[in-house]
DNA sequence: CTCAGCTCCTGCGGGC
DNA sequence: TGCCCGCAGGAGCTGA
């Protein structure tokens, strides 16, 4: 669920919380999540100033002031939830006490400013690690992954190349993340509805003009979807401290059976199974 | 190298 | 009302 807009939306709403500030200590209530924490992690962690907070693609990198990184993966139903942090930073928020420690609470950080930053996990396909800062382009988690989609070195000329050759239908390709950074089913479907093309279309398929207009719309999407991530944090009065959950519109996903958005467009959207998972799509629209 | 399929995990919703 | 089943999906892994 949590796709690169969500997990740009859950690091603008924990700089309050953890930019520049120290971590009093760290608590772990259980061993891992889908791998097993590094060595001491809790220790490593405890009296760590956070100097600044990153993403790339996914993660979140929490550069610490030791050399090293906290690598932060929300998985699938990974959520981050703010606590006890009253101050000038956001002015009508994350003014409130904190709440006691529910099941999935699995890490909590306990920061000198009084802020508590809890990862709440169900599935636990989420994933922290630590790493030196220097080395953290060669982690394996992050060392094969492609180009930021709102990076210069994505563009169709990068897109092409890659594409060339291959096989596979358009909508797998844009779920590898060693071709590009960040996308998942979510946003591979309306980017492509966005685009015009097919998800059964095969990656190598796709004519110049239709990869441009393929960036462009992956692009436009993710800004859009980063956008009213960014409005929700600021105008809406998070009640809980949960961040990077908000109202989204889509134009085709979760849409089986509803009218395509298109004016004038009589279809309907339809819902097909790729690699096990669903793609929706409008068949008139999406050639 | 490429590609399809399997797997981890829990909560939720549909069907009976 | 309660139970069972399937589904959701990020991404590493395996095997063809």
């Amino acid at each position: 669920m949590p796709e690169l807009p969500e997990v740009e939306t859950v690091r603008a709403g924990l700089l309050p919380a953890l930019e520049g500030q120290r971590i009093a200590r760290a608590e772990l209530r259980r061993d891992g999540l889908r791998w097993p924490f590094p060595p001491d992690m809790a220790a490593r962690l405890t009296g760590a100033r956070v100097e600044q907070l990153r993403r790339r693609s996914k993660y979140i990198l929490a550069d610490l002031d030791r050399g090293e990184s906290l690598i932060i993966h929300l998985g699938m139903s990974g959520r981050m939830v703010i606590s006890g942090l009253a101050g000038p930073a956001v002015p009508g928020q994350f003014h409130f006490d904190h709440p006691p420690v529910e099941k999935h609470d699995h890490v909590l950080l306990h920061m000198e400013n009084g802020a508590r930053v809890t990862f709440n996990d169900p599935r636990r396909f989420g994933a922290m690690d630590l790493c030196a800062t220097q080395d953290l382009e060669r982690h394996p988690l992050l060392a094969s992954i492609g180009p930021e989609p709102l990076g210069n070195s994505f563009h169709a000329t990068y897109l092409a190349d890659r594409l060339s050759g291959r096989k596979t239908p358009i909508k797998a390709a844009l779920l590898d993340q060693r071709i590009v950074a960040g996308l998942g089913n979510i946003y591979v479907c309306e980017a492509l509805f966005r685009a015009g093309i097919s998800p059964k279309r095969a990656a190598g398929r796709l004519s110049r003009a239709r990869i441009e207009r393929l960036t462009d719309a992956i692009r436009t999407t993710l800004r859009e979807a980063i956008e009213a991530g960014g409005s929700s944090l600021r105008d809406y009065r998070q009640a809980n401290g949960e961040l990077g959950y908000f109202q989204h519109s889509f134009r085709v996903y979760g849409r089986e059976g509803a009218p395509c958005v298109t004016p004038g467009c009589p279809n309907t959207v339809r819902r097909i199974v790729q690699s096990g998972r669903s793609s929706f799509y409008c068949p008139t629209c999406q050639r």
